[in-house]
DNA sequence: TTGTTACTAGACCGACCGGTCTATATACTG
DNA sequence: CAGTATATAGACCGGTCGGTCTAGTAACAA
């Protein structure tokens, strides 16, 4: 399911197809999720921001340093998406521009998994001698590059874009943070 | 076309229905576009990138300052989806992250409009006196931002994570530029 | 006029969509 | 054992999808 939703999107993908490749037939999918297809989207979201967290903590606690953090984070999407020959991008960008107003429960359920990763990014810039109201707008501005650079990337066929992004903010917010230790942008 | 692309996306909506609004049918669709529905995609990227850059054009004529102009750019695309009711985002990611590899001509299209926008943008920071290297990496944060933030503002039914991303955008790349006339990130 | 091309119009196609329904197997309770 | 939830299995539904095809009309050339 995840799989499916990042390379081809919510309406992109058949059910029929999806059960085909679980080796499930119908009645089991909608007897576990009466909701049919919306509830499977929610539950695959919620599933991805649960792994989506775990791994920023990871990479938080390892690096040590937010900015070290996210270079390492953007490098590891890169090869990711190339890996997957430009099909994988960020299921939740994916299913929040397909998304209408009054899929309720989809929207929420990516509204709460955005925020969740601002918040603990903006933990740790704060902890790296950001000001606080700072470290939100950089957290947010963080968010919106990953996602909007998995876009282009994607498109183009070349992590180019990507890896632009990536150094041009790595290197702003070095700046921000006191320029010490920024190589360049 | 264009509004149904970017609230619902390619897979989201039908030919029927688009035709039914554009209360044309089915005959004029094939024979002025033999490629069906890609073929039409393709056009209306074209059309919405033109118009891109023609506004990008404007924003950057009227305040001068490419991060002045960003920053009205910003407001604007708030006001835009917040009048829309949160469902009116960006139509090239939209499609961008439901074309598959082999949807080529749209990926291509997609691309060439995004390099189009960076070439501009980057084009302006050089002249407001970033070197050329740091101008291009900065555009493409630029984009990368601009649509990330859609995202984020789109499913959370608010502007507020756009209003940040651009805040702290808009402060940092002030920093960058010297730190002159930066009121507050 | 007739012939030809450009365009309009929409009926129609098979495929597949998301979702419902009934029948059956399994697991637990008394 | 019987009785009852619980879960599995897939045939089947109406609707809609993108796309094709034929018939008809408008415009222009000879």
């Amino acid at each position: 399911m995840l799989d499916a939703l990042r390379t081809r999107g919510y309406h992109g993908v058949g059910l029929t197809e999806l059960l085909t490749a679980a080796q499930a037939p119908k009645g089991v999918l909608y007897h576990h999720f009466p909701g049919g297809k919306a509830e499977l989207a929610v539950c695959a979201i919620e599933s991805v921001v649960g792994k989506l967290c775990a791994d920023l903590e990871k990479v938080l606690q390892r690096t040590g340093d937010p900015v070290d953090a996210l270079g390492a984070w953007m490098a590891q999407a890169q090869r990711v998406l190339a890996g997957s020959g430009f099909a994988s991008g960020c299921p939740l960008a994916t299913i929040a521009l397909e998304s209408t107003a009054d899929d309720e429960a989809i929207r929420s359920a990516l509204a709460d998994g955005f925020a969740a990763i601002r918040t603990r990014l903006a933990d740790a810039l704060a902890g790296a001698g950001m000001a606080q109201e700072q470290a939100s707008g950089a957290a947010a501005l963080i968010v919106s590059a990953y996602e909007g650079a998995l876009v282009q990337a994607r498109v183009a066929g070349n992590v180019q874009a990507m890896r632009d992004t990536s150094a041009a903010l790595v290197g702003l917010l070095r700046l921000a943070l006191g320029g010490r230790n920024a190589p360049n942008a």
